[in-house]
DNA sequence: TCAGGTTAGTCCATAAAGTGGACTCAGTCC
DNA sequence: GGACTGAGTCCACTTTATGGACTAACCTGA
């Protein structure tokens, strides 16, 4: 299977891996949530070829998740920032920072901490339910295919009973 | 930079990124929670070769996030099953659903719907703060480097102010 | 007994992607 | 005019991924 394929899956994982899904965008997207907008600051902090960082930004660019926006005339310079498609990605780099700050920092202090604005309490995020507002986890949750429609073709990846 | 190079880092991302950073982690991961096991469904579910397949899953027990457990004797044969560290990735697949259904599915029935067994409504788990109780978006975030304290070499990849 | 099936792999030649370092372009500052 | 800035491009080289055939170790039915 190709790189470029994934995008045209019906499957929402493998479309988002087909942006994602790759040693640098992750990095290069917690960055931007660090603030960091600049090519070059982006090649300094991650250490990545400048060849892959044009790409990715690229790609990025292609799927609506970063834009190019003028910061200076004569010469015209862009830099990159988040789209609002972008900025959703939010909860992605959230739920990577607490499991890395769990299982590689246990006990220790984060190398980064993240205080919530609105209340002021230094926090990390959880997963709860819109509905009952209790905090979920894999076991809680159960996926199911959606129901056969005229016009959907059937799912590649549904999920899978045990007996 | 080199692949394993990122495990070293002491920024969560990356350390997390070293074992999840390329096309199919994450829909193998994606598969684990749809309660997929064996090779050889993986293999035929997402369709990436053998080679990859047996590296991938190797990649992710080193890094204790699957372990091989034995389902049959004569002759001896394994499955994959997610561990205590794996099962606490399912923030971060839950997000990527999430967004991807927002995305690529906008106004559609998703391809997987999610209910919540506890309550029994189908819902998309929410990211919120665990003190005030209130959803958390990129701008009600704001991180800051842990405090300089002997020992601790400084940040590499530290936030950015802007003017 | 023997052909065919099952399952989790390995092997290998080829193709695709990433790397590092030099180079470009347009303009500024001294 | 020479050095500097910042966002890239170019290219030879290395690292990874791919697809398809093949293996090992057993079971099943004829």
């Amino acid at each position: 299977m190709k790189w470029e394929d994934l995008s045209e899956q019906q499957c929402s994982v493998a479309r988002s891996s087909a942006v994602l899904g790759d040693r640098w965008s992750l990095l290069l997207l917690s960055d931007f949530f660090l603030g960091v907008r600049r090519f070059d600051d982006f090649q300094r902090r991650l250490g990545l070829s400048r060849t892959t960082l044009t790409n990715r930004l690229k790609l990025m660019e292609d799927h609506d998740v970063v834009k190019r926006v003028v910061y200076q005339h004569q010469p015209t310079r862009y830099e990159y920032r988040l789209t609002a498609k972008g900025r959703d990605l939010f909860p992605l780099i959230s739920a990577l920072l607490t499991w890395g700050d769990k299982y590689y920092f246990e006990g220790l202090t984060p190398p980064i901490i993240r205080r919530h604005q609105t209340c002021g309490h230094d926090i990390q995020p959880v997963l709860s339910c819109p509905e009952c507002h209790e905090a979920v986890d894999a076991r809680s949750m159960r996926g199911r295919e959606r129901p056969a429609s005229a016009g959907l073709p059937p799912l590649e990846r549904g999920p899978v009973k045990h007996s």
